[in-house]
DNA sequence: CAAAGTCTTGCAATCGATTGCGTTAGTTTC
DNA sequence: GAAACTAACGCAATCGATTGCAAGACTTTG
């Protein structure tokens, strides 16, 4: 609403002339300063609005040492060719961003190939900002845990290796992986292959709970069924293909990923067999066109935005100097026609 | 690889102390101001180096007046739901990051409820950045408008309406929709619907393609095989099914997205219609899923990325002053599936 | 009434870099 | 050899806010 009047307010100086006070006591007055009278405060407050006078962020955060900047790297593995495309990485980008716009952070965002973490610190990324949140740890735990050494603030979304000097907020993996397996298995299904890369920790979890629920019901991981293929998806057509082809028993697939998922359906279907009849697929993280695919996908779904905010949470609890535990958030089977049921 | 030494070097007064000259004579030759001699420029600039000594772009932002900041707003339209999942955004928003990157400027995101895009105003989001990025226009030509008249810096991915005072990046929306269009009728198609809402302008852009192309093969748009409906797609599903239940008759759609596409094919295929035989679909984005689906979609390419790099470059032009035209980039037909072709 | 507290507020240094202007030393010109 | 330049560098103000310390105005206490 702010009614401005003729006088223009460019700085706390000018508010403080125009209040007949010193810039000290406006800038008490503005950060709510217990030690100024009420009197003062309200007519100060009440002249900033009327003027339509906010604080220069930047100058105060030059004052302060601080930036009032979070970087976000997210971590590319380019020989895989997982790209930011995901659309698993923008919701939880934009959970993040509104986290971090409702504590008056700005989100600087990079992405690093996964083999030269460290040179991150050498660039604004960790030098000229507060704090940072990677998003997947890739193969890189042992230099993520080197930036950790040197006291930055930083938090990682990926899984809870041992050994590590970095905070993680994970998805439950192992039993992401062991629900959808089991509800697999439940349906009767026992030819059930693994496919997806577990190059990395998160997936090598997801395989585990794959392995447990299978281990559960007396039989164990076939490594023919197991398509280890990184995200790329020209690649994992050709594999699975192969697969088929070669004749191995398939009646079901856990996937990595929506995405995989949705390539690996497509690939059977083309090969005239029919999903979910022959074979059941089941995806991970309930990507919004999970439910609009043919058949819609049965998946795992995590609260991605929920984890962003988290992800920030964490962050700058680590700048107030707060001691952060570890988080794991809990995920859950989204049951659709893919997987046979429904 | 910076060999540190065990003096710490904090700040250009520490660095101009190392090599006897003064702060002004430092900050000149790090910034390799003529006037300097080559001799203690290159003295400096090596000391700098080897000491791992890097300026505080801060405090210089802040001498500077300047903040080295772009804001980039996703317009969302909360009642039709769009969100920033689709894929699409994410393309784009990697390649506006990847460019503010190379031009040392940090990223701070936000998006805005197409409501109160004025509302920015007061916003660290134009306040305290060098320039703003729009992604959609929506509806809110006018408010956007007003937002240029104050001389900001700011560029629009949208559509080059008439009367703007902003700046537009636009892919070649009448095109495309003509296009994929032309492509259907050659393929022997005549009962082509339009899905998708036309109400914002690039939409808009793309539905007279559509209307053109049908008037070249003397055919006007049936408004009944125009499914207005926003990009939620519970909504689409359901006027979809209606439509094909009412009997309209209907043999390929053109779709303002892939999302909806895929959608669409999906709905189609529950309604037992076979796609491409019975009813060719075309696409809008080529998202990455695109190639993936059953069948692989047809659709428009545009090339995203380079889309945020031309962004980009506008932005960063205005701020130095220069006059930037609007730009349009080319978009391609990529021919899959299932448009009845390949 | 003087001494001792309270409350409020102001003074001035400070964060780290940039830059107009002045100064010094060296070079050229006549 | 003095005047006039030129090249290279230093001085100090400046950007806009924060904050330790001191000081002024009152109030309370003995």
């Amino acid at each position: 609403m702010a009614k401005p009047t003729d006088t223009k307010i460019a700085n706390l100086q000018d508010l403080a002339d125009l209040a007949g006070v010193s810039r000290a006591t406006a800038s008490r007055a503005l950060n709510d300063n217990p030690v100024i009278s009420e009197k003062t405060r309200e007519k100060l407050q009440a002249l900033a609005k009327s003027h339509g006078y906010s604080i220069n962020q930047k100058a105060r955060d030059f004052r302060l040492q601080r930036t009032s900047v979070i970087s976000v790297v997210f971590m590319l593995d380019i020989a895989s060719e997982q790209h930011m495309s995901d659309p698993f990485f923008l919701d939880m980008l934009g959970g993040i961003a509104d986290a971090l716009a409702e504590h008056n952070y700005d989100l600087l965002l990079a992405h690093a190939p996964v083999e030269d973490v460290l040179e991150l610190r050498n660039n604004r990324v960790m030098q000229q900002s507060d704090g940072t949140i990677f998003i997947g740890q890739a193969q890189q735990h042992g230099q993520l845990n080197e930036l950790a050494e040197d006291d930055t603030n930083m938090v990682v979304w990926g899984y809870p290796v041992r050994d590590k000097s970095y905070v993680v907020v994970s998805g439950d993996n192992a039993g992401g992986g062991y629900a959808s397996t089991k509800h697999l298995l439940e349906l009767g299904r026992r030819q059930i292959a693994f496919f997806g890369s577990v190059d990395n920790p998160e997936n090598a979890a997801r395989h585990e709970g794959y392995l447990k629920a299978l281990g559960e019901y007396g039989l164990d991981g076939n490594p023919e069924r197991m398509v280890d293929v990184p995200f790329e998806m020209h690649r994992a057509r050709e594999v699975i293909k192969e697969m088929v082809e070669s004749g191995i028993d398939l009646d079901a697939a856990v996937c990595v990923s929506d995405v995989v998922a949705l390539a690996t359906i497509s690939t059977l279907q083309e090969l005239g067999l029919e999903v979910p009849k022959d074979v059941a697929v089941v995806g991970y993280d309930d990507i919004s066109l999970a439910a609009y695919s043919n058949p819609p996908l049965t998946t795992i779904r995590q609260n991605i935005r929920h984890a962003g905010r988290i992800l920030v949470e964490s962050v700058l609890g680590q700048i107030q100097g707060e001691h952060v535990p570890d988080t794991m958030l809990a995920s859950e089977l989204v049951i659709r026609k893919s997987s046979g049921a429904g």
